[in-house]
RNA sequence: GGGCGAGUGGCGGAACGGUAGACGCGCCGGCCUUAGGAGCCGGUGGGAGAAAUCCUGUAGAGGUUCAAAUCCUCUCUCGCCCACCA
């Protein structure tokens, strides 16, 4: 028999499933599968293994549910749109579209090199205007919901960027992208009301088969907290401080009130003599950049408004203080300050040297004597003392009582609404139209797509690219065809890869964005495959313009992934794998050594597939001794069979470890089984099976083998075989003395307990010899443990 | 400060509460080869022993159990995420 020659048949098969079509989505699925990958972007670096990694998983996914009968969806496309493109063209003296045009191509082929199933004729290209027509008329979509919205506000601004980013997109006060000092700008934007659906997307987390850990950063994403709202008057004034607070059992310990720099009544209140310091210390606040202000161990800061506020309950005259540790983006602004209970307020009190007041005694007995001496404070739930008609109660009943009796009971989320204004060129334009007369008009449908003009200078300079483009800006006014304007930003990509999963059912169609039969026959996704870095942003906006289309009777459906699951990353010298870093390897070059079966193998070999590993250069060659060792097999299979039994129990196992997704047990049997098989070479019908085991993992070589066994259709066509647990005629049982293993016992499966027992017994009288036997456990298949005194 | 994970050989990692270290890498020994190797065979947690076998061992300390890497309590270490969020 020959060598195995890995590229011969590699290229051979790919080329043979491509001309029958073998991949071709079914029209019609009788038993749909929609096995899903996260796009990639097109880079000019092309993919490393760690990319790898994730389209081998769904892959060997989509051809195991393939092999057990259903038609499956596994589709491919391109997240072209977007900073990397654009900042890619900008430093290679390129355009975005001629860069992408390219990268797609190399792209392409890197990941037809993977041996994916996947079905090339429905691939997408968010770039293409064939597809953001489509993601304009979605923003129409909502525009006309109401849920597309223009105004002004503070936002991130990234100074390297040139653009404004959303808040997801900003990472402890820098650009998540390329890490620059983020600035806050005032600024005319487009807002989505993901806020809308706020509790609904906090709910059905429950439903969905995600990952805990994607569901925990989800729910602290929208970061919900349930507490009162408190009003405070203010002395001689009409003004109001409403303040929002998570424990009302609290109220009593009140000392004071803070309010953020930003919050409009604060200039309001602040008297005369005070107006100068406040002006001064706004301004220094202002000029801080995000990243200062939060920085760690940073002294509080702050100057008194002279205003003072009135405890709603004992009528206190409380100062009222302006400092930067209040931010006007949560709750309202404004805090009622008990630093006898909370750490920040502790911290500001000592340094401004405000009293404090105890009003919360801790339940576990602990001395709290330390907190009136001013050295910490108790953040805790305890018993109220001090507190007026709720001394006595518990911080659980006073928390409901003040708060009603004071306030209003209040929900507030961290939760934002989403910005996507880009002031850069290479997204989708907004399909938005400024008319003197008529104010915003959204472009007509039949106007669609609003092309993004080829010949725009496109460098960044912090005011949208396309307005320095008059035949792009300057437009006719749907409604009264008088002259207007062009909306001039582009959406965010997240905007793009909103719907894409969507479009893939129906990528062809050039009136609508999908249509809703062959949406039904697909959505929801059964299984989506992806990195944990998008388990907040992408997955939340998918999800909220999913529950967007479905209140517009567009899909049928409020969750898009029924199921989740996050590949691990892969790591190079103990850092994330990544073309910054310089740490990565290319794929081609071991596909060029090794052949994409052993590449396949290894990246699921590694470890499990949703833990994080650390690439072993050097243990490819494994995966690759053991594809060589069952090439040999195959030339010594026998023809008669003995008996199935070891392959029908390892037909369990593989099917049990693929179900659970656990690929790298799934590997170490069958390569455990190839040992055996060296030694007791398989007949026809056992390799027949093995292949179709391996099949998911290594499609070439099983193909191949298969074929060479006499088959005349594709292994994918054929029907995952049937396992079956303990057929082994003889067991081998564990004794056990007091615990400790002392022998094995081989006895056949359907021994009788006396039996085991007794020579269970003999095998370790030794152990028990002198000593008297108190109990006996048996568990039947598995052991037996003599307990002895 | 809060939340979530994870600690097992030289390394990646296996182990429905029931033979700890499957499988692979590496290493050691041997074989094939003119030679080389990313080829083949065997061995490989630590300790004692010629061997049978015995002792010991899953970050540390307790506990539950006939039996614990696995369950419970505390401690330590590492990783990730969130964070002046009221």
């Amino acid at each position: 028999m020959d060598r195995y020659n890995q590229h011969g048949i590699e290229k051979k098969w790919r080329e043979i499933w491509e001309k029958e079509k073998l991949y071709h989505t079914a029209k019609d699925p009788k038993k749909k599968y929609y096995c899903l990958d996260m796009f990639p972007y097109p880079s000019g670096d092309g993919l490393h293994v760690g990319h790898w990694r994730g389209y081998v998983l769904s892959d060997m996914w989509a051809r195991y549910q393939k092999m057990n009968g259903y038609d499956v969806l596994h589709p491919i496309g391109f997240d072209a749109f977007g900073l990397p493109a654009e900042n890619a063209a900008i430093k290679r003296k390129s355009h975005p579209r001629k860069f992408t045009a390219q990268a797609i191509p190399r792209m392409r082929e890197q990941l037809k090199q993977i041996g994916t199933m996947y079905d090339w004729e429905r691939e997408v290209v968010t770039s293409e205007p064939s597809y953001y027509k489509w993601t304009q008329k979605i923003f129409l979509e909502l525009f006309k919901q109401g849920l597309a919205y223009r105004k002004n506000a503070l936002v991130n601004w990234c100074p390297t960027d040139q653009t404004v980013l959303a808040n997801e997109q900003v990472v402890e006060g820098k650009c998540e992208r390329c890490g620059a000092v983020i600035e806050k700008q005032e600024r005319e934007q487009w807002f989505f009301k993901i806020t809308n659906y706020t509790e609904e997307l906090l709910a059905d987390l429950e439903k969905l088969n995600w990952p805990e850990r994607v569901k925990t950063l989800q729910r602290n994403w929208i970061g919900k907290s349930e507490g009162a709202l408190l009003s405070f008057a203010v002395e001689g004034s009409s003004e109001k401080i409403d303040v929002f607070t998570t424990r009302p059992d609290t109220l009593f310990g009140c000392t004071y009130l803070v309010l953020a720099p930003e919050h409009p009544a604060a200039e309001k209140i602040t008297s005369t003599e005070h107006k100068k310091e406040f002006e001064a210390y706004r301004k220094t606040t202002n000029a801080l950049s995000e990243v200062e202000r939060i920085a760690e161990k940073r002294e509080k800061t702050g100057v008194h408004t002279g205003a003072f506020a009135l405890h709603p309950a004992t009528k206190e005259k409380l100062p009222i203080f302006v400092a930067d540790y209040v931010v006007m983006g949560y709750g309202t602004g404004a805090i009622m300050a008990v630093p006898a209970h909370d750490q920040r307020d502790f911290a500001f009190a000592k340094q401004y040297n405000i009293p404090l007041k105890t009003t919360i005694k801790p339940d576990d007995g602990r001395d709290d004597s330390k907190i009136r001496a001013l050295e910490e404070c108790f953040t805790g739930k305890g018993i109220l003392y001090n507190s007026g008609d709720f001394t006595g109660l518990t911080s659980d009943q006073a928390i409901e009582k003040i708060g009603k009796k004071y306030g209003a009971p209040s929900i507030r989320y961290k939760l934002r609404d989403w910005l996507i204004s880009r002031q850069r060129y290479w997204g989708a334009p907004i399909p938005i139209v400024y008319c003197d007369k008529c104010g915003i008009q959204a472009v007509s449908e039949k106007d669609l797509p609003v092309l993004l003009p080829e010949d725009s200078d496109f460098k960044p300079t912090g005011e949208s690219p396309l307005a320095r483009h008059p035949t792009f800006t300057n437009t006719i006014c749907p409604n009264c065809d008088g002259s207007a304007r062009r909306e001039t930003d582009t959406m965010d990509t997240f905007v793009d890869s909103s719907w894409y999963f969507l479009r893939y059912t129906d990528p062809h169609n050039t009136k609508e964005a999908f249509s809703q039969k062959e949406l039904n026959k697909w959505l929801p996704v059964d299984m989506y495959v992806g990195g944990i870095e998008h388990a907040i942003l992408h997955l939340l906006y998918a999800r909220f313009v999913t529950k967007a289309l479905a209140d517009a009777k567009l899909v049928g459906f409020r969750e898009p992934f029924t199921r989740l699951y996050n590949i691990g990353i892969v790591h190079l010298d103990g850092a994330k794998m990544s073309k910054s870093r310089g740490n990565v390897v290319n794929p081609d070059e071991l596909v060029a050594h090794f052949g994409s079966d052993t590449l396949r193998g290894y990246e699921l070999f590694l470890g499990p597939a949703d833990r994080d590993v650390e690439w072993n250069p050097r243990a490819v060659a494994g995966i690759h001794r053991f594809l060589e060792r069952v090439w040999e097999i195959s030339g010594n299979v026998r023809d008669r069979t003995d008996s199935l039994e070891r392959t029908k129990e390892l037909i369990f196992e593989i099917t049990r470890e693929i179900e659970a997704l656990r690929p790298n047990t799934a590997l170490a049997r069958l390569m455990a089984i190839s040992h055996d098989y060296v030694q007791t070479p398989p007949s026809k019908e056992e390799f027949a099976f093995y292949l179709q085991l391996m099949a998911p993992f290594f499609p070439h070589l099983a193909e191949d083998l298969w074929h060479t066994l006499g088959k005349k259709d594709s292994i994918f066509s054929s029907a995952w075989p049937q396992g079956e647990e303990h057929l082994g005629k003889r067991v081998t049982i564990v004794v056990q003395v007091n615990g400790k293993l002392r022998a094995t016992v081989d006895v056949p499966r359907d021994v009788a307990r006396e039996d085991l027992q007794q020579s269970a017994r003999t095998a370790v009288e030794h152990h028990i010899q002198g000593k008297s036997l108190k109990k006996v456990i048996v568990v039947d298949g598995r052991l037996v443990n003599f307990v002895v005194q």
